[in-house]
DNA sequence: CATGAATGAGCCTTCATTCAT
DNA sequence: AATGAATGAAGGCTCATTCAT
């Protein structure tokens, strides 16, 4: 019993390290694109040794998945915390998460990263996959919410790319100071609920 | 008089060459990811040195601009010789816009590279910008030929938008073949063309 | 006296976890070269920590000349069972030997780290002379059973070193699979067993 | 035709370089083991960069075997000199051989390298197999010159086998000066051309 | 204009060894 | 005695760009 106590102290004193190497990585892509981000950046930032880091993550985008993860899950929480306290909720919704999009410009990035270039390994898309899938649970949960019946898959599908879109389409538009961008972009993610929310079946 | 004739003998001569090298470089993509290309294996497709190639263009981010108005000027085309030859317009229009991006993945990597993590020079930043408002202005027709009156030009960034983010959300999802790709954004590019079209105003 | 007897035990103790961490290392070296086995592996595949092994072994170098030791041992042990029982008593050591380095290519890996190399310390290296002098004693033995008289030892220097060079120069022969290789260097030792027998003195 | 001079120029001035880093790196060797020697170590002492080294071997392996060719050919470029001129041959040719191993002992090192641990492009395994059997067809020539007639590929491979087992049994051996391992291993070279020369068919 | 050799900072990753617990 | 996280120097190699010819 007691072995098992100093496993789960053990595990949970990993788990501390990976938090604090990720924040690290974090408040790195805060200034520049997290590709350009290094491993010795990483590692000095954190305060840790290059060799540490590996000791904790195989390889770099296993720890950039790790953060893109724990960005997910955080924007998943939040969809959960709004449900059903705003309406109207789809429009709501669209707008939380183009708000997060635009403070988490890393996280679409990443979504870019692995969606498009990356070579992730078999557990790791699997993970990625989970997780698309829980995001667009709720967003699906937010379609339903406008009584909205037929192909609510496929709207969240195509919702949830409308809003993705926003970004790649706006934000980096030359001449935009990101107050701008963040404008624009909520401006449209309203519209597009819109669209969605009135339901010509 | 000479003079001129001359000038603009050596201007059609220096654009042939960097055509050359362009198609060198797309010639590339085709093959791999345009991040991983090489200005050694461009300048060896397109059968000239380094150093040429860099009398063409000042650095590959040049380059890589061209390309990407190039095949922005090419959709822009496709979009015009198509524009009220198929009914109905903007369903049409959408899976046009979808086609090419499936069929054209670097043109969309390079719009994520550009938008999303490029550091441009202004005069390219406003050829870019010149050239993402002439496709604006084919989406805004695609809308008006819909009797849609209202925010028309709204409407056609959100559904730019909308059309780009399907690409960032279903391009290399993890499992799917290109083929099962095509078939999901087309489908739901439809769905979003719809939504656009049904102008619940 | 129940302080020795303790001692005695502590000791075996010592030398059983020596053979366990031995055997771990032969087990991997049988599957890769001996000089990309980590330490890492040796200690998991021992069921050890990395630690536990340097408190037996102060470097790796230690651990290898100890498998380099346990194995010359094994030859001798195997020269001293046969010596005798087959005739003619040279070619049979010549083609035992033979077949041991075809069986034991990290032995003859080992071989060369050490001779050529290796850094010893003075302890390790006298470990090391120690064990090659008792091999050669079964090689001179040999070469007296073919009533050879003269320079016995010189000669049980060349024929043990022309016995070593079959491996270098034939083992690894590219386009070559280690059945080929067994025929070819069991061939060339009967040839050259045949010649130290022939004693043309 | 001024083209084809200008390549011949170019190619020698290539071949120029590619000397340059060669005889760097042999002047390492003299001083360390030749697995130990580095990139960086190299560039310095041919004092170029080290992308520089890259535009001349694609890898570290191509120059290894770079030198070891060039040694090779070497040791063979001798015995065809020495050929006929003293007598009796074989013990001539096996006393040179040997001495050449001595003062080059990175040679030997190296055919460890290749003959045992080596990965080998397909292109390198054919140039290294290719100057093994130049370097047989000389011992095998020996051997003629003793008038002996049968099996003398075979009896080269072994005799070749043989004087290069003389340098991994004897070469580091623990409390030997290089002297003593000269005379020793060429005194067993002698022994060893005795026995081959002796015939007895 | 064309060439392509030269550059070298920078990349990610490895691994024997140490030492506080 | 046992642990294994931490270390960090060192490894081989890449590649956009420059510039002397």
């Amino acid at each position: 019993m007691a072995g098992k106590a100093l496993d789960a102290l053990k595990l949970q004193e990993r788990q501390n390290r990976r938090d604090l190497i990720l924040d690290a990585a974090r408040s790195l892509f805060a200034k520049k694109d997290f590709r350009s981000v290094t491993v010795r950046q990483i590692a000095k930032s954190a305060g840790i040794s290059i060799g540490t880091l590996y000791n904790y993550y195989a390889n770099l985008d296993e720890l950039f998945l790790d953060i893109f993860l724990k960005n997910a899950e955080s924007i998943v929480r939040q969809l959960d915390r709004q449900a059903g306290m705003e309406t109207p909720a789809l429009k709501s919704l669209c707008i939380h998460y183009i708000t997060f999009l635009n403070d988490n410009m890393t996280f679409y990035q990443m979504m870019g990263h692995f969606m498009l270039g990356g070579t992730l390994s078999s557990a790791a898309a699997e993970r990625l996959d989970l997780m698309m899938r829980a995001l667009m649970d709720r967003i699906e949960a937010g379609i339903h919410a406008e009584n909205i019946e037929s192909d609510t898959r496929l709207k969240a599908h195509a919702l949830f790319s409308a809003l993705n879109g926003l970004m790649i389409s706006y934000a980096g538009y030359p001449g935009r100071t990101p107050d701008d961008i963040r404008k624009h972009t909520t401006r449209l993610a309203g519209l597009i609920a819109d669209l969605f929310a009135a339901n010509p079946e």
